[in-house]
DNA sequence: CGGCTCAAGTGGTCCGACCACTGCGATGAC
DNA sequence: GTCATCGCAGTGGTCGGACCACTTGAGCCG
């Protein structure tokens, strides 16, 4: 069922700060404003919009933690390239604020991303990447510091996120894989003796990329992922 | 010159309002603020964190558009339920903003979700949510209207996406899927007469899903997704 | 010519006032 | 006693103005 609309004149959606927000958005997305261009400032938005400046802020402020627009002190309002990083660097929010079931349900998320990511940068990575993955790989086997090795693992798959081609599944992954929540998770992971295992597992994926083997990498990642998956979905049954 | 600034005592990391945005999300994280809870009026928080409310609006204004508060004008400032949909309600602006090769990464990403999603369902599904399927299927086939059409499309992709069982990728897809994005995708597809092949699509992932057939249905998504995939790859490479 | 100063402009913060809406207790009809 | 209604206190929403912190670049000085 459908309530028809009584005026079309003024469509007094919401707030007058949601309404900003969405002007603005509707022009970088009609072509208006191109990534890195500088906006009016924010005296000027408000007075084009007919609202007030606290108002325009609220809006510039939400449209900034989305990571379409970057506000400079002293300088200006402008808009960001608008590349997947930018966009969905909120992704990690989720993340942090995840528990519980949600944990596994994004774990398996990473882990039918990662085996992909991994099978496609089997085929397409090149010697630099490779040479770049090996280094990760190494410096987290010469080390016992977890910080040090939880740093190098991040690098580790993301530089295969980067060489599988597809920017917005790296950020994606990136998002899955924030630093708070890999702390979290394999604080206690980490605790049962899982190095090793952990090492086994990484050197496996990075033979499939040598052997340029897509099946063998999806493999790899994908049950690298699952044993985190199967260990944190063991611990939220408890 | 001057000497060294004084400050010590507090880390004055970034703005005010960034800092009481920090601070709410480690409220919520370390669990002093529960789904569902009702938060103190922006007057008391702003005097408890020391800032102006105009600085807390905004910080308030900005967890509101990332779906972790929810303001009800007059009653009070809530936590919401924290749930997968409410969290990644804001993926739906990286569809909206996206253009040319990132649309192509997002059609690719949701090929490999969708694909594994419908696997999940194949296995998982229950007669009720099949017959739900089954509807929007018989409803989608039952209209010449594109808006028509287009609903039912994705309330079909969202069922099935729901029966996999997993929240948070039914989030993602359901972002991916975002109304505008399909639209502006689909009016250029659907104009060269794809209507037929679509419906076939659609009838080959519901005849696996009725045959319990993961793999098969893994493979009809795919395809199927996949089809999209490469026109729009064309499109772009134009 | 090069480095420096400084003033204009911009975002960041704060304040106080008022409006619009919600929720609930007081009130009164039945 | 029950229930509908009204009105008020409290809350988020909006506004305007003031001032602060920072950047930038033009103009000055050496």
């Amino acid at each position: 069922m459908e309530d028809t609309p009584p005026s079309e004149t003024a469509a007094p959606k919401g707030t007058v700060t949601q309404r900003a927000i969405e002007r603005i958005k509707a022009m970088i997305g009609d072509g208006l404003l191109e990534p890195g261009q500088r906006l009016p400032t924010e005296r000027d938005l408000a007075a084009q919009l007919g609202i007030s400046r606290s108002s325009m802020r609220e809006a510039i402020r939400a449209l900034t933690v989305l990571g379409v627009l970057e506000a400079r002190h002293g300088s200006g309002i402008y808009v960001t390239q608008l590349s997947a990083g930018d966009l969905l660097e909120t992704f990690g929010v989720v993340a942090d604020l995840s528990r519980g079931t949600r944990l596994v349900e994004l774990l398996e998320v990473r882990r039918i991303l990662e085996s992909t990511a991994a099978a496609l940068a089997a085929a397409r990575i090149t010697p630099e990447q490779l040479a770049l993955v090996e280094g990760h790989l190494a410096a987290m086997n010469a080390t016992d510091d977890p910080e040090e090795i939880l740093a190098h693992d991040l690098a580790f798959h993301r530089a295969i996120a980067s060489a599988a081609g597809n920017e917005t599944m790296a950020a994606i992954l990136e998002g899955v894989s924030s630093r708070t929540f890999r702390a979290r998770v394999w604080r206690g992971y980490q605790e049962e003796g899982a190095f090793a295992r952990t090492r086994r597992e990484h050197a496996a994926i990075h033979r499939a990329l040598l052997a340029r083997d897509p099946e063998a990498a999806r493999a790899a990642a994908a049950a690298h992922v699952g044993e985190v998956e199967q260990w944190l979905r063991a611990q939220v049954n408890t």
